[in-house]
DNA sequence: GTGGTCTAGACCACC
DNA sequence: GTGGTCTAGACCACC
């Protein structure tokens, strides 16, 4: 048996950057804080939000301006793209988890549907 | 912000037993590996493992006798709660990530029958 | 013939915080000592003060604030449980050894009021 | 804060033969189990057996005939003598306990009587 | 062999 | 400062 490891920060870093432009909350063009802003608010090693902006930028999600900042460089198309990946992760994930409990894909389904019905109320668009 | 930490040693090694019994692999009455041995095992520290088996004692979920060895001790009502609970916890969490990503409870519906059958075929009992 | 282990620390720290319950000293809401400040006090190590701290926690004696401290959480419900349960504890044992000495139950009674009485003069509310 | 040890084994051995006499299960005259015998039985250093052995011959309750064993040695006056003192301290060790529960004599006096009848039947001469 | 208790101490997150 | 997790290892009773 091997046990998990906590995913590594920059790696949350960046998990939480996506989320956020995701749901809109952050748009192209709109510039993110500096990394030593980030730092110190999160209160982390500056050489880890360097790392996790440095692979951002590989990524192309921001883009850095020497002395001025980094900001959202994400295009439509691709914010589609990473959405559609980052809920087809949680799906995978999740029907094998409940398969692993024995339930099956019917079964899966049924308390899917109560749980959303149930849970807090409706969340049609 | 906060970053997720890993989940502690000792509880993913209940988790694990936990599973174990819900899949049937692990039934009442059946020996569990000593404190000893699953250290060995995991390459991880014996008072580690103590404290799992520990827990595991004070809920009930295995008897420990001693010089003898620990022993599965669930019952096949407390084994059906524990799978829904799992069940539960797993459902929650996933409608609140999909809905986190923007996806109403509609989408996530279809997504997940197309996920279930696309993804290794059927699954019915 | 088995001979009588020392109780064990972590169990003889929770008795005691019992006992302060109990008689008032320890109110609901009130702050016990650190972790750390306990183990100094007392010379032992800080891991046997967590156990019992752990165990108190577990069964919802105490609550515990990360960063904080550790805070009395009984019910006067619960406290008049315990106090009832330790008496018991008490009576049984008392009467169980008595009994060893071949004292029959008349005589242990004629005994007691000739101890209350003597002892250290009456002790009525 | 000072924490209970664990009684010395040799004055558990001690007692555990003052009860015998007590009980009339060992009588004056009778041989107890040679040292070698009871420390192979009780798995203790026949040291520790000695050193019970000894005081109990400085107390008169025994007596060793070199090369023949140790045997019981008490009058019947002494014997009543420790049978009262054992109960003394049983009682005090009672009352004080109750009072520290906050329970008043009386009210311990009751509850006597409840668990004497309740605990398992009479126990009359 | 088995589990139970305890010490010593590191390292961490949270306040 | 606070509590939480984990390692390393001693010593013990019980089988």
């Amino acid at each position: 048996m091997d046990f998990d490891l906590a995913r590594p920060i920059y790696q949350q870093i960046i998990d939480d950057f996506k989320k956020q432009m995701i749901r809109g909350e952050l748009r192209k063009g709109e510039r993110i804080p500096s990394q030593r802003e980030y730092a110190e608010k999160a209160r982390i090693n500056p050489n880890t939000v360097q790392r996790a902006y440095r692979e951002m930028e590989n990524m192309r999600m921001v883009e850095t301006l020497r002395g001025q900042g980094t900001y959202v460089n994400i295009s439509e198309e691709d914010l589609q793209m990473l959405r559609k990946e980052m809920a087809r992760a949680l799906l995978r994930n999740f029907v094998l988890e409940m398969r692993a409990l024995g339930f099956d894909d019917e079964e899966t389904f049924i308390m899917l549907q109560a749980e959303q019905t149930g849970g807090e109320g409706d969340n049609k668009k």
